[in-house]
DNA sequence: CCGAGCTCTTGATCTGGGTCAATGCCGAGG
DNA sequence: CCTCGGCATTGACCCAGATCAAGAGCTCGG
């Protein structure tokens, strides 16, 4: 997590498609693109596309850290990355696990506000600031793509508030599957997937491991969900786990 | 709070400015009307001006409720206006106080997601939706402007999720009283004004009443802080206060 | 000037979830 | 195959902050 543990060497970057592993996936890269700019019309994607730097990085490995200089904005195009934020005594809230098509770095600001890390293996397009910023300038399609995402994960950011000052343990854990259920698609019949640890869960949920544990070995053993193996889970009683999650 | 009780007559509206007191708020409402967009050249301020209604709200009147057909934005200059969420069951979570030159409303939803009342008299300046939308189609600069507002809720946002997750009590009380001093420009020397009850700085640090009593009195025993009265304070030694707060 | 109804403070007690401490369960490496 | 080390689960106990219960100030209408 700390930059300084452990020689880490910067994330690989693959600047055009090759061929090998590194060109598969940067290939696999380029076609999901799109999802980062649905709005946007054929040319402003073609520039979008020219300045775009793909990057492999390996679970548990930093993106960045918090108050480093932001010199780059990413999209996630494959697996799972989570911000978080640190007290100086190690304690952590982690306020976003991110999916393939969401957008990171969206910042005003000289350095980052918070740290990234990959949760898993994950895959994503890098966009160097100055370049992206002057893009911005010519495709206002762009910039109002941004604002409604800003929109959004403001929204969620206050949801997330509501839940970490006023739902119980039991609601936390509840709201969250569902917000991964929901997020993935995926519940009753598709396996959710759960690959975060439960220490990471924890920390987004402001609760202890044991009582993340606790709560959900409680929501198995009540049958509201089954769990295939540790880091998948079924929603067999969508009711009562929508009820369990206190949804205002 | 709720809509529901007592006749809440829909807030005055002021279209042009007029002599009597509320003409007189009205002036001093579109001298600040520069405060949203201080990023604005002349031509687009006018237009902004053009739109714009003056909007008085008494202190506890409530603005617009979670779930309302989000019709307009506005703008707060004058006044102390909370935001904030419920669970069903009537628990509820205070997202933010807005001071003047805040934006309030920035959504690309049908409805919005959060309420928002009056903490003392307010005047704000309100914009159609679809008439603001409008011009920012013609003016990217009130765009990059909304989203380096939005960027900077979404850092405070995640700022408070850290205190709601991982903060003790003293902490969040500690954090609470630095920060509004610090967005109030006050401190030691000038008093800060805490216009709102114990029980809104409750629902905003995820706390009872009674702990926020608690730590602002054990904070003024050991003399960190003075309160002339029971709604203003003076930071008298910041440093323990900042050390207090945890900064991260 | 009074008093009703608030908000705020303070004290006493209770409890949800944290802390501490094993124990179980893998997956990777030998 | 075993064994080692990191997650995950489970149990026993504890404590920060919630809850319950009085008082003590304000404030505003009359």
């Amino acid at each position: 997590m700390r930059r300084a543990e452990g020689a880490v060497e910067p994330a690989e970057q693959g600047t055009a498609p090759r061929v090998g592993p590194c060109g598969v996936l940067c290939e696999d890269c380029r076609v999901r693109t799109i999802s980062v700019c649905r709005a946007l019309a054929g040319p402003a994607l073609d520039e979008l596309e020219a300045i775009t730097l793909r990057i492999r990085l390996p679970a548990g490995r930093n993106l960045f850290d918090e108050g480093d200089p932001a010199e780059s904005l990413f999209t996630l195009t494959e697996g799972m990355i989570k911000v978080f934020k640190m007290l100086p005594d190690g304690r952590r809230q982690i306020t976003g696990f991110l999916l393939p098509g969401d957008f990171l770095g969206l910042a005003f600001f000289r350095s980052y506000a918070y740290s990234a890390e990959a949760v898993t293996d994950a895959l994503l397009c890098r966009f160097p600031r100055d370049r992206f910023m002057a893009l911005l300038e010519r495709h206002p399609a762009l910039e109002k793509e941004l604002l409604s995402r800003a929109s959004s994960e403001l929204a969620a950011a206050q949801e997330q508030m509501l839940l970490l000052g006023r739902k119980s343990a039991r609601e936390r854990v509840a709201s969250f599957l569902l917000g991964l259920a929901r997020r993935q698609g995926a519940g009753s019949t598709k396996p959710v997937a759960l690959p975060m640890s439960r220490w990471d869960i924890a920390d987004y949920l402001g609760l202890t491991v044991e009582t993340v544990s606790r709560e959900i070995q409680a929501a198995k053993a009540s049958g509201v969900i089954a769990m295939p193996d540790r880091h998948h889970f079924l929603v067999v009683d969508p009711r009562r786990l929508a009820a369990a999650a206190a949804l205002g």
